[in-house]
DNA sequence: TGACTTTTATACGGTATCGTATAGAAATAT
DNA sequence: ATATTTCTATACGATACCGTATAAAAGTCA
């Protein structure tokens, strides 16, 4: 067995960490949104000449795409991870918001928000795909908020009288709001107040 | 004294209405956004040629801001007056959230949802101005629906165990929950069902 | 070592968009 | 009626942006 960790193909090998690049990418995006982010602009966030960024990930579009991707399914590993494993569902959602608020927010500066709510929404008019994104990642995120509740948290949601579906679309619509707050300019510590606020609304 | 209803000015009067074409400029930035829409497609949409708007309006950020001051004041007024004068807090806040379901979608077809959530937030990071307006609709909003609950609702707030303030951020918090989700293809019928279903959240 | 393959860097043409210049059209005031 | 003022329409230059062609660079495989 000649398996090494990379098989390492002929040509001239990349110069960039996909990852890493990507990552870029999506502070780019973040920072000026979409429409707004001229090709060339992207391609010197990432340190990438034009012709490289549309050999490695196509058009502006296509690149968009796949940066929303990755970031939908961080978010929603970090959502449902912060609010799995509480001792009460009052502090999974408190632990959930802040962990969110600090997420959408810089350490300084004003926060940039959320990706999907921040920079995609205006965008869903005119590609369906985005649309199409952006609705099954509000789906899938509050079934799992759902599933969470119910394996993890039933007496408490009993105890508030709410069905799990309810907690679930409570807890969603918390979010969004806390994504459209942080791209007002609040600062971490304020969007991270403003997230202990919102989590008090639950009982 | 001779006061005419509307004293006309000398030179060519104009072949347009100021509210008018505001309102076909809202549509357009609401369909595309703020970035995606070129200057002529909006002109064309005001029925305007491009010198034409220059003059009347100035270049389009200027514009935007003119469409976006006139939208959250009439988004206020809105609000604010199906929150008022209900029997209750709980038909209050179903008739504040259903109405704005139906002001956020269309009669038929996909919604097009808030123009402030759904097409100037992204536009928050470049232009302070914008930021700034956002936010002071925000916070302004969140004044008026507090001020409201003290002065109408006082018993079922107390009812509920929530300050003014908790209720009028649990409303606000709602309301952009449905700008979100209302700009991701929902029709009017789901997106009012949404808010039935969020209105319900509230005890 | 030499052929091949893929990435990188520079440069280019085509297109769209912006903002305005210029001239004509339509009303008022004297 | 004529002059004046303001709006409207066509056209234009400048700029930015997109997407790619072309050739050099940097690796792998035989």
């Amino acid at each position: 067995m000649t398996n090494k960790i990379q098989r390492s193909k002929p040509g001239r090998p990349r110069k960039f960490d996909e990852a890493v690049v990507l990552q870029q990418a999506m502070q780019a995006f973040l920072q000026n949104g979409f429409e707004a982010s001229s090709y060339e602009d992207i391609a010197r966030a990432m340190g990438l000449s034009k012709p490289s960024l549309y050999n490695a990930f196509g058009d502006k579009l296509a690149l968009f795409e796949r940066v929303l991707g990755g970031y939908a399914a961080a978010a929603h590993g970090h959502i449902t991870s912060n609010f799995s494993g509480e001792d009460s569902l009052e502090n999974a959602a408190q632990n959930l918001l802040c962990s969110a608020a600090e997420f959408y927010s810089s350490p300084d500066g004003p926060s940039l928000g959320c990706l999907l709510v921040g920079t995609a929404l205006p965008s869903t008019t005119q590609y369906d795909h985005i649309r199409e994104m952006l609705a099954q990642f509000t789906n899938a995120l509050e079934l799992s908020l759902e599933d969470i509740v119910t394996q993890q948290y039933a007496k408490d949601a009993k105890r508030l009288g709410k069905t799990p579906r309810e907690i679930s679309l409570h807890i969603s619509s918390l979010i969004f709001s806390l994504a459209v707050r942080a791209r007002m300019g609040l600062s971490r510590k304020q969007l991270v107040a403003c997230a202990e606020e919102l989590s008090g609304l639950l009982g």
